[in-house]
DNA sequence: GTTCTCGGCCG
DNA sequence: CGGCCGAGAAC
């Protein structure tokens, strides 16, 4: 009689991940349903909130609805007609959030493992290189990062960088800012060599000329000093890194026996 | 002590 | 309403 109380696997979930959902059978609120979630480990969660305090940061649990189980894409559901007005008139003075190129977005609220894409003589798709690796891009949607600024847990905007004098911006937005987003984000995205803009053709018509796999940057040229300051501001922020974790090793544990505490209480 | 379950607050 | 969490009941 009493089968609600199953734990399913969740599609869209790891394997391990479990769902349960328990119909309350008496009260004033009876009829009225509780989701669970089960972690790998056999860990309760009954709420967003916990689920979201446990996986901390290495997951957006943005638009993850809790009682399904599942992604909605658009949570903004009633807005569904408006966006597109809003990114044209709200979106004057705003940074656009929306912009899909830094972060990966995955169909489950967890990591999920980039599909590797592997030569099959009998498929043509995946034996085109050019095709895997390419992706259209937008002519400059470097402009979509305007605004955007590395922030500690407090929102207090982070420091930011200097960028060497010989780096000159190309293109609709040559502040600075765009350039650094730019640049960072050309770096961890491509493979290869960031040039800049090596024609000079660019420089007159950007939106004809552009060499879209490289940043809206005029080409510079990389000295041995250079190299030398920089990999003392990569020791330098690695220790940095290094203080950081520690910090946060010591919040998770004292995160997580206040959860135990949760119980006890 | 831990786990289950419903109440009830609060947005 | 429904999400979230406190706290009593049940084990």
């Amino acid at each position: 009689m009493v089968m609600e109380k199953k734990r399913m696997d969740c599609p869209s979930l790891p394997p391990g991940w479990k769902k349960e959902e328990v119909i309350r059978k008496s009260g004033l609120s009876a009829g009225k349903s509780d989701v669970y979630y089960y972690s790998p480990k056999g860990k309760k969660f009954r709420s967003k909130p916990q689920l979201s305090r446990y996986l901390g940061n290495t997951v957006d649990l943005g638009c993850f609805d809790f009682r399904t189980g599942k992604m909605m894409p658009g949570k903004m559901q009633k807005n569904k007609q408006r966006l597109r007005n809003e990114n044209l008139t709200i979106n004057k003075g705003k940074p656009d959030l929306n912009t899909g190129l830094p972060i990966r977005q995955t169909a489950s609220i967890f990591k999920q493992p980039v599909t590797k894409v592997v030569n099959h003589p009998s498929n043509k798709v995946k034996t085109d290189l050019q095709r895997a690796t390419e992706q259209p891009r937008q002519l400059f949607w470097e402009k979509r990062l305007k605004g955007l600024s590395a922030s500690d847990i407090t929102e207090e905007v982070l420091r930011s960088m200097e960028l060497p004098k010989g780096l000159t911006s190309l293109g609709p937005d040559t502040s600075d800012e765009t350039l650094l987003s730019a640049i960072s984000s050309a770096l961890h995205m491509s493979s290869s060599p960031i040039t800049g803009q090596t024609t000079s053709a660019a420089e007159k018509n950007p939106a004809i000329w552009l060499n879209t796999s490289q940043p809206l940057c005029k080409a510079f040229i990389v000295t041995d000093q250079d190299i030398r300051e920089q990999e003392q501001k990569v020791i330098q922020a690695r220790r940095c890194l290094e203080d950081a974790l520690m910090v946060d090793r010591m919040a998770r544990a004292s995160e997580s026996s206040r959860d135990s505490e949760d119980k006890a209480a």
